[in-house]
DNA sequence: GGTTGAACCAATACTGAAATGGTTCAGTAC
DNA sequence: GTACTGAACCATTTCAGTATTGGTTCAACC
């Protein structure tokens, strides 16, 4: 036999392949990807190359694999997470929005205070997904892990913890989550301005300018909140 | 056949049965029960009265339940204990100071909108407490309630499980508690004042003014774990 | 150097049987 | 009626065995 066994960049054709399917969305199990096998053959490549590009994109931080589990989009959950969900309060969206609100630009701030530049970059790039995003799924699931990674890079512990518990809340009720998505390509374009304002006030170590820069977006959020709910009322 | 089915008073002695196994202690493995099975035969009784005994001794607290588990002496594992335990290591006293300075402002601020006139007199109340305690042990006791109290009147369910959170890890790390205690009289006439300062604000639905007075006094004692930790390390 | 294919390792998920507390019901004895 | 027994069934959890998946190593090929 001895098939193909050049293709000298395979790797780097593989990972334009697969930045493809992240780009258009269009998994068979939406966060989740083929498992590495499977794109081996899909693609017409060695495991190896695959391998080597699902590192690229793990690094830039689109995707997260875990053995025994399989390779998804966005970002890895908290390892607290599991232990959260047990002593999540029952809330209603007002409040969990409430939370959001006396929370994130906090967390916004410490986030411009440590961010590396690695770390900015990581956040472009998730905002990058969030503006291209097709469908609201996308859109919520590059959205979560923006908002995650800031938490994250504020790099507290405690305050990490409080983020997933009011993360874990928001995706618990699903009942309200088709009221905080965004009904019109004006709205989804403002988010997408707050957001690069957010990250620039970031990348500039500019810590009230991104406290206040994620309260603006989260007041318009919740403003969005309000009158879905009013509207549903009326 | 229909043997003995009287027996009338069969769950007060089975009653009585366990709880000498549960006093003796000598149980095949230790923490855990008989299931109502085998203590139903072993003890010569239907499983009803085996279960209005465990009934009894649930409600005392001696052991707990859960279905497809099994029966258990002492008290069920509390989960946020769990978190609480694995939040402690990863953290240190700079950092809970700083979940600290970034929660409970907001707190302060919340609690300004929805306090009614009875909260107020019992943040005075407490306060007072403080203020009158002689010892450090007590004044830390009052101190920790008031910020509780404030927390509470907030009324934000995931908020104040977040503060329980941070309090809770706070308790824990012994190894630090003495720095964070005033050193002198002068120090605790300061927090003294500080706390006034909070309820004056919080008392004039002050949002803005109670989050500074709260960010104030947590600035100070941050200043001072800050400067006892210098203080050490020279 | 990079790529392929194959095998193996380690962590996780999945499946089905068994165990366990929770519940209901008919029957029995007082 | 009240209390107890026995049996059946339900819901949750555990456990063991299997399959899946990412992680790793190796020999071979260009």
């Amino acid at each position: 036999m001895t098939l193909e066994a050049r293709n000298p960049d395979n790797t780097n054709r593989v990972l334009m392949q697969i930045r493809r399917m992240i780009d258009s969305g269009d998994l068979p199990e939406h966060p989740r990807l083929p498992n590495e096998r499977e794109l081996s053959t899909r693609l017409g490549a060695g495991r190896r190359a695959v391998r080597n590009a699902l590192e690229a994109l793990e690094a830039e931080g689109l995707i997260w694999r875990r053995q025994g589990k399989g390779t998804f989009l966005g970002l890895p959950p908290d390892p607290a997470g599991a232990l959260v969900a047990e002593i999540v309060p029952a809330s209603d969206p007002l409040s969990v929005m409430e939370a959001r609100l006396y929370l994130e630009p906090g967390l916004a701030e410490l986030c411009a205070r440590r961010a590396t530049g690695e770390d900015v970059e990581r956040l472009r790039a998730l905002a990058d997904r969030v503006a291209a995003s097709g469908d609201a799924d996308s859109r919520e699931l590059w959205d979560g892990a923006l908002h995650r990674l800031i938490a994250r890079i504020a790099d507290n512990r405690l305050l990490l913890t409080a983020f997933s518990l009011m993360d874990e809340v928001r995706m618990n009720e699903k009942w309200q989550r088709d009221r905080q998505r965004a009904r019109s390509a004006e709205k989804l374009a403002l988010y997408a301005r707050q957001h690069r304002k957010i990250i620039e006030a970031i990348e500039a170590r500019d810590g009230p300018g991104a406290r206040q820069a994620m309260t603006d977006h989260l007041n318009e959020l919740s403003g969005n909140l309000r009158a879905s709910m009013a509207e549903d009322d009326g």
